[in-house]
RNA sequence: GCUCUGGUGGUGGAAUGGUAGACACGAGGGACUUAAAAUCCCUUGUCCGCAAGGACGUGUGGGUUCAAGUCCCACCCGGAGUACCA
């Protein structure tokens, strides 16, 4: 009988089902392992072949951790709301609920029949009110809390507000506490909530509505229509997830995720160490019309107002400073200003603030900035520096304010030669070379080397010049050591209709949580989905969107009175909010009580092993560590970090095919290697599907398109070759491959094998179908083999055979390394093939390491044998070391003046065993030529040299 | 610019410091067949040679080692992340 996979699939698929083989409890004597895959957007297109890259490799690990005797977590569900589902809603002009139930229903069917051993009694959809109930708790939770810095984690805002009561916390406020009203009060703590309104930059579109990103402005315009967009601040919703700053960074060390991830996220958080310094302003005479102010080398009082505070990293090179620059957006320009550069500097200030974030970017070479007229007091030197605007400084990182040091940063320099400022030497590569001024540039940003021309600390090496500066900075009073970061509060709100509404009310417009118990606020009916014109967000248009204080319930718009019914919170949450703390909720997924019972964390813990695209390593990432560390901070989560082990699957691009169209003759089609093709011919991309190895199906291509049916060739050996490259896998390229048609071609566990086989699974790579046959062919070896199998009992080579790959195997799983894998299988039935009828007993084993790579054949031949059970419930065979013992190998190694053997060997051998293994090898006998090995050197491990 | 990755046949890719190129694709040859499909067998890094055999080979140049694709240093080229971040 042939292998008709075609019958066994849906057959062991049904099997599965029917009898809960995947489903997981927790409550298990088991030792626990959590596997999780990052759930789909379930987008329009439906699944290409990768998104099951991934998939397929968390499904091997986790059937094989099970056939481990581990109870395995391994759920899937799907990350419903955000933009994506949005816009495809849009463009099919249909309601996001009912597209986004289709799209569903395509993905589901898809994995289906793929073969995964997701638990599905645990899916979890973002857009369900069950699941996203949790997601507005934990809204309410990070806006009733603080991140107290004493004890270094989030505290309810009433243990703040008890503080300020006391007179513990000073009241940053301009008012005490105790001389502020309830709302005065309620506007102060949100400057310390974890979820915060504040006035945000954003890129308003007065057009269009909107806040748009900045991927969506060009040149100031908006992407769609052309509006105008404006850099505008807005009231939005923030987490403050810059208060985890440092324990996002120290929690990298506890993770097993690769180097480069690790990278990515201390890059994005951006932790650097330095100094915050003040700068006096100077008193101006001339115009007279700046306070007074005392500025004396070693005055230990702090310095009165107005001064500036900068961030410096180098606060070794203070005696260098010889300006300063504002960021455009600082709110003491104004004030500065000297009424002769007023309108120069206004006129700046107003270009800048227009300038879009993207045209800075593009513009990051072009200098420009303005004379302010002020002048500061280098507070080390007492020098009197003059202070510039510039949008080279930033208004979003570290204080707005620089101290510029020309002669060691390359931006100041740039800005000091446009402008004739001078530039002061304070570093040298040695303590006493003062270089000329030409070779500075070359050792600028240089972090080694001595302090020159720099007061006290002259003649010290960098770091020490840096620590002296800083003590003496503190010891004035004038400044203080601190650390900056890059990372900044993740804006929350979307002028959207597609997400989690917030469970926010406003009273005298001031923002009010829902009682928790009255969550799901769900998600409204409005007449029109779409973005509004009129600048209100869509749930503007929603007919029953108001809070009812009283009677705790959603009431009709128009009732809103402002006394005890409030309008509701327009804004929806971003698509990372549902995503954030999904793995918690499948812990638990049924739970109505509760986001997930403190049993069921206590049980699983964290996520042992997570598997997805590194393009997260910035967005999801970050926010779900945020999220999870937060909980744990509630007592809630059981660890620090939330996924343990990361392991990042490569993206799969496409392969595109070309054809090429002659420029003079529109119908004639030249194949890729013919002489001139290149001068005379344009490339057309070309269905994938309609060319097999590069070589077109001729007929197939001028049926493709009616413009192709008088198509003419010219051949190279008969036959038309194509092009090909590898792009991003898109339909317009015609270069993408759906799983489904490969399923229906050569079986669901061909697919997965040859996914797995494709390569390392870290690593991108094309997609492309040439090997596919091969695996197949394997699979097809493999049913053969257990056709011809015997009871007899197994022989020495076959089991030999076996253990070898249970050994490989084993370890090719623990290290990830599919690849290798679906070979070492390969070669087992190639050697057992050759060995005749192999023993059931030998085939038992090899169902069981098989099956998490192909189960569903494992499974047919798993029963073939006469078992009842599922191969899932099996036991994953050990191998026998002894039958694994090496042969023995020699070879020479250099000849000067004696010659070396090095024999590869068991370890623990002596030396006239090791003799006499040289003697028996083929290749040392040949180099013995009859002498006598004279001496035997051990080396560690199993090497060992002999020495002739 | 900075950081992280990677560079091995015609192709995808194997190699705890120990016979480089496993396994697969493709290509070439052969068997079976009236033929095709399917299946099976052989060859396949490069160069020299009829052959036996030999020489050279993991981006480049050095180094450590009895032994280097693997470890160290410098450089070249690709991919990714990030950037007026002070």
């Amino acid at each position: 009988m042939d292998y008709k996979y075609s019958e066994i699939e849906p057959k062991w698929q049904k099997y599965w089902r029917e009898h809960h083989t995947y489903r997981c409890s927790n409550n298990s004597p088991k030792p626990h392992f959590y596997v999780l895959d990052m759930f789909p957007y379930p987008s329009g297109a439906g699944l290409h072949v990768g998104h099951p890259l991934g998939y397929i490799a968390s499904d091997i690990f986790s059937r094989y951790k099970r056939l481990r005797g581990f109870n395995v977590l391994h759920p899937m569900g799907y990350d419903a709301y955000g933009l994506p589902a949005e816009q495809y809603a849009i463009q099919t002009g249909q309601h996001p609920a009912i597209t986004t139930e289709k799209n569903i229903a395509r993905y589901r069917e898809q994995l289906d029949k793929i073969g995964f051993s997701f638990d599905w009694e645990r899916e979890v959809r973002t857009c369900d009110p069950s699941y996203y109930r949790w997601t507005q708790w934990v809204f309410i939770q990070l806006f009733n809390h603080y991140y107290d810095k004493d004890l270094d984690k989030a505290m309810p805002i009433s243990h703040l507000m008890e503080l300020l009561e006391k007179g513990e916390v000073e009241c940053g406020g301009g008012k005490p506490w105790a001389d502020m009203d309830e709302g005065e009060r309620r506007d102060y703590l949100m400057n310390y909530r974890l979820a915060y309104l504040a006035d945000i930059p954003v890129n308003w579109c007065p057009e269009l509505g909107t806040v748009l990103a900045n991927d969506e402005v060009v040149n100031g315009l908006s992407v769609r229509g052309g509006y105008p967009v404006e850099r505008r601040l807005m009231r939005q919703w923030s987490l403050r997830i810059s208060a985890y700053a440092q324990r996002l960074v120290d929690g990298l060390e506890e993770v097993d995720w690769t180097d480069s991830l690790k990278e990515i996220q201390r890059n994005w958080i951006g932790r650097s160490e330095g100094a915050a310094i003040w700068f006096p302003l100077a008193v101006d005479q001339k115009s007279n019309m700046l306070p007074a102010m005392q500025c004396q080398m070693g005055q230990m009082e702090p310095i009165a107002e107005p001064s500036f505070e900068i961030f410096t990293t180098r606060p070794d090179t203070v005696f260098g400073v010889t300006f300063m620059v504002l960021c455009p957006e600082h709110e003491m320009i104004a004030q500065i200003t000297t009424p002769g550069q007023k309108a120069e500097v206004e006129a700046y200030v107003a270009w800048a603030k227009n300038r879009s974030e993207r045209e800075r970017k593009a513009e990051v070479k072009k200098v420009s900035g303005v004379f302010t007229g002020a002048f500061a007091v280098n507070p080390i030197t007492g020098d009197r520096i003059p202070i510039w605007v510039s949008d080279y400084v930033l208004a979003g990182y570290g204080t707005g304010a620089i101290m510029a040091v020309p002669a060691h940063d390359s931006r100041d320099f740039a800005f000091a030669r446009h402008f004739h400022l001078p530039i002061r030497q304070v570093v040298a590569p040695e303590p006493d070379a003062v270089s000329d001024p030409d070779t500075w540039t070359e050792s600028m940003d240089a972090k080694t080397g001595y302090s020159v021309n720099s007061g006290f600390v002259t003649g010290m090496r960098v770091k020490e010049a840096m620590k002296a500066v800083i003590d003496r900075v503190e010891a004035m009073g004038i400044g203080y050591r601190t650390v900056n970061y890059r990372l900044r509060d993740a804006i929350f709100s979307r002028q959207r209709y597609w997400g989690e509404p917030f469970p926010i009310y406003y009273k005298g417009n001031r923002p009010y949580t829902l009682p928790e118990e009255c969550l799901p606020l769900e998600l409204p009916e409005v007449g029109d989905f779409k973005p509004t014109a009129n600048g209100e967000p869509p749930l503007g248009n929603a007919a029953k969107w108001a809070w009812d204080e009283a009677n705790r319930r959603v009431v009709e718009t128009s009732k809103i009175d402002n006394s005890t019914i409030f309008p509701l919170e327009l804004s929806t949450m971003p698509g990372f909010a549902g995503s954030s703390g999904y793995y918690l909720r499948y812990m638990d997924p049924l739970n109505d009580n509760a986001y997930f019972s403190p049993e069921a964390v206590a049980y699983w813990q964290n996520v042992d092993l997570y598997v997805g695209g590194a393009e997260h390593g910035t967005g999801h990432l970050i926010y779900a560590r945020f999220w999870n560390k937060f909980l744990f901070d509630l007592g809630l989560t059981a660890k620090q970090e939330p996924f343990q082990k990361l392991v990042n699957q490569g993206m799969i691009q496409g392969r595109s095919n070309f054809v090429y169209r002659s420029k003079e003759d529109n119908n004639l089609f030249v194949s890729k290697n013919i002489p001139g093709r290149e001068q005379n011919t344009v490339p057309i991309h070309v269905d994938i599907n309609i060319v097999d190895n590069d070589i077109l199906d001729i007929e197939k291509f001028r049926q493709w398109r009616p413009e192709f049916a008088e198509a003419r060739f010219e051949l190279e050996d008969g036959r038309y070759v194509c092009g090909w490259e590898v792009e991003k896998m898109s339909k317009s390229m015609f270069n993408v491959q759906n799983p489904d048609d490969l399923v229906a071609r050569y079986g669901a566990d061909t697919l997965r094998l040859y996914e797995m086989f494709l390569g390392p699974v870290e690593q991108a790579k094309p997609w492309d179908t040439k090997g596919i046959e091969g695996v197949f062919r394997f699979l097809k070896k493999l049913w053969k083999l257990f056709e011809n199998r015997t009871d007899a009992p197994a022989d020495k080579a076959a089991l030999k055979s076996l253990h070898q790959t249970i050994k490989k195997v084993t370890d090719d799983i623990e290290r990830f390394s599919f690849n290798t894998s679906v070979s070492n299988f390969m070669v087992c039935v190639n050697e057992l093939s050759a060995l005749g009828a192999v023993s059931s007993e030998v085939l038992d084993k090899l169902a069981v390491i098989i099956s998490p790579f192909a189960p569903h054949i494992a499974e047919e031949l798993y029963h073939q044998l006469g078992h009842d059970g599922s191969v899932c419930d099996a036991e994953w065979p050990t191998y026998d070391p002894q039958l694994l013992v090496e042969d023995t190998f020699a070879y020479p190694v250099s000849f000067n003046g004696k010659l070396r053997l090095t024999l590869t060997l068991p370890a623990g051998i002596g030396q006239e065993e090791a003799v006499a293994a040289v003697k028996a090898d083929p290749i040392g006998q040949k180099w013995l030529d009859g002498k006598e090995p004279k001496r035997v050197i051990f080396v560690p491990k199993k090497i060992i040299n002999v020495v002739i």
